[in-house]
DNA sequence: CAGTGGTCTAGACCACGTT
DNA sequence: ACGTGGTCTAGACCACTGC
């Protein structure tokens, strides 16, 4: 781990524990330069880790602060995932269904969502998650070929993203997110238990490899009563 | 504007303009250095814009590239917003119905949602907005005094984000957002034209200043048919 | 092994806030 | 006027890719 990102993860762990409050200054940049036996460039690529992360404020002419709104930030890390299987690791038992697995070619749609030509196949993964054996989302997941291979309806069952990452040695990169909110449908009735008119929340994500790569394009339901989505909106750099 | 910046800009131009294609790799940082006359770090602090926006990837040992991916990456950051009134400039007639305002102290949940103190009061204001007079959205907003002042049930009428960036000089900060569904409300039915069982899109967000002072705390709930949000989510720097 | 991006330094100057 | 963070440079070395 490189110095700046070792900088920031200590300078993280003191948030944390409180030893600069809320609010409060940090050691000016040339004082942390100092301890730390860096340049102050180094400091300033510490900083700005923290300060995407929300966990500081920086004012010009100044300091640097501790984000007065720092404890609501915790969250929105911790939320900053890999997949769902990991997200509820300890608290709870997550098990998944396969209800649909198999190899196609794919629609003009997926093939235009995943940027991929129509030529190369895909997998057409349906599956059903359950938190401590309720319910909570259904995924429909399509991914080519061309950049995931040798899945099973077991990984399936496990975790795909701990697949790609491990077995296939694959580094995920950015995701963007469609959410809206939509009626029931028939397998919402059937596999999430919902009432005919329970609300749905549904969210369409196209996952990139970090070389750029689509490995994903995927539509998830999720009753309305079991969880919502987190957003952290940074203020544009330009 | 400085000159990471302008660089950041310039690039972004050819981009767009497709000067460099997807997939396609830039000219090398040394070449850049050289075009633009500056040091090489400053063309790293330029590209560091770029690849936030996810508009290039970067292979150490190999090169920077056009994000293959680039073309769906335009939307987002077109939605980077600046409250609700600036997105559909041009493109459609926003209106904003006034449905409340007050002044009055804070319950002790909005208080600790703006972190203020319960003494201090808020404005309390309740919004309907049409889009070419077809309602789509409904605001609940709580703003404290002790940031935002000189409000008016005008101001409301027309747009408060430039109110407080024109007039107030103050400069907005990162938010954060929590999205859900939700079943129809008596709200939604009298303002939003909705239907007894339609779903409702909601989102709750806490919007801060670059200070970290937060200056507002809203609910909106949108019709289910009337839009969605886009999001993107970064890979974790640490 | 050559070429690329990533990290890091020491030092300089600028822009802004505070006093 | 002073102290803070922001920008910028020239040069060095490291880490990784791909031939």
């Amino acid at each position: 781990m490189s110095l700046y990102q070792q900088v920031a993860k200590k300078l993280r762990q003191r948030i944390e524990a409180g030893n600069y409050q809320p609010g409060e200054a940090l050691p000016r940049q040339a004082e942390l330069a100092l301890e730390f036996n860096t340049s102050r460039v180094t400091i300033q690529k510490a900083l700005d880790i923290l300060f995407n992360d929300n966990l500081i404020i920086r004012k010009q002419g100044s300091g640097t602060y501790v984000s007065p709104t720092y404890s609501s930030a915790l969250d929105i890390i911790s939320s900053q995932y890999g997949g769902t299987t990991q997200l509820f690791a300890g608290k709870a038992t997550v098990s998944t269904q396969v209800l649909h697995f198999e190899i196609r070619l794919p629609t003009d749609e997926e093939s235009q969502k995943l940027h991929i030509e129509s030529t190369i196949p895909v997998y057409d993964i349906y599956r059903l998650r359950k938190l401590d054996n309720n319910p909570y989302e259904l995924t429909k997941s399509i991914m080519p070929l061309s950049v995931i291979s040798n899945l099973t309806k077991e990984v399936a069952e496990r975790s795909i993203f701990a697949f790609i990452q491990h077995d296939l040695g694959l580094e995920i990169g950015n995701a963007v997110r469609r959410i809206s909110a939509d009626k029931t449908k028939n397998d919402d009735i059937q596999y999430l238990d919902c009432e005919t008119h329970d609300p749905i929340l549904q969210v369409s994500q196209t996952v990139s490899l970090k070389d750029g790569r689509i490995f994903e394009y995927a539509q998830t339901r999720h009753r309305y009563d079991k969880g919502s989505i987190v957003v952290f909106n940074k203020v544009p750099m330009v």
